[in-house]
DNA sequence: TTAACTGTGATTATTATACTTACAGTAAGC
DNA sequence: GCTTACTGTAAGTATAATAATCACAGTTAA
């Protein structure tokens, strides 16, 4: 699995639990204990996808464009990371005369986009606002 | 996911398509292109979990030891990738005064769990020998 | 006009992965 | 008993993937 996935999670996680629902590159990656620039990356793709909206320029960063409650692991996965399931190196070679060296490929692609399929439908079962109520009640199992 | 997995069913997958359900590493390496000690590595997992047995010296090899109809690729994602589909990389630092950043890698590894225990429930659906029937068709469609 | 921000491409560093080598151990066949 | 063809495994090297960093243009509030 990708780790922008985390990061992007992890991301909007944190700005669901601010009060103002914002913070910047610095705050965010400081947090998530990266690169501000790598944070900039992701969160790119996120305003693309409209789960955030950012402000350029003083005093900006990003803002939470979505509901918490409603917006699934599923969706950041496939935003982030659709077919990071599947690994990129693969077995057998086409032009092998047996059967199974030329198609194994094919078929454990199959295989591995099917399992993604799989993996999507649990993530789905998990929204935003579930992880951060993950961590709050992992916070107070420390106490 | 690990590509051990890949190189794992691969082979189990080309033994069981052999009349005599047996080969070198030498000749498995060259179907799966790869190198020879990478199989033997591979393999001398698969013998541990009883799925092979090996036979060394002059005209040896490795012997499918199980029946493929009953080995699924829960087993195999088992004995080599567990754990491998949770990232290396995680976010977060316990020592940051943010409950999100203490928390997140803890809720995020059980996500991770979770979903691996998932993808076993999907890949205990598929047989070693089902592998095959899909490369015996992929084959077919081809001609 | 400056300072604090994002957007993005490019570069470098680090880590993970795959390949290769090396050699000890094993067993069949002469 | 020696040679040859095999596995088992550790160690080293090469390559690819990932993460960090840098650089700088674009944006906007004060």
């Amino acid at each position: 699995m990708n780790s922008e996935f985390t990061i992007a999670v992890h991301s909007l996680v944190l700005l669901a639990s601010r009060p103002d629902r914002m913070a910047t590159s610095d705050i965010i990656a400081h947090n998530v204990n990266t690169h501000p620039s790598r944070v900039r990356k992701v969160m790119s793709c996120m305003r693309k996808q409209g789960y955030i909206v950012t402000k350029e320029g003083i005093g900006g960063g990003y803002i939470l464009n979505c509901n918490p409650e409603e917006v699934s692991l599923a969706e950041i996965y496939r935003a982030t990371s659709i077919g990071s399931m599947k690994p990129s190196w693969c077995s057998g070679k086409v032009d092998i005369e047996c059967m199974v060296a030329c198609n194994m490929a094919e078929v454990m692609d199959q295989i591995f986009c099917d399992a993604e399929q799989q993996l999507l439908i649990y993530l789905q079962q998990t929204k935003i606002n579930d992880v951060l109520e993950r961590v709050r009640l992992s916070q107070l199992q420390k106490q």
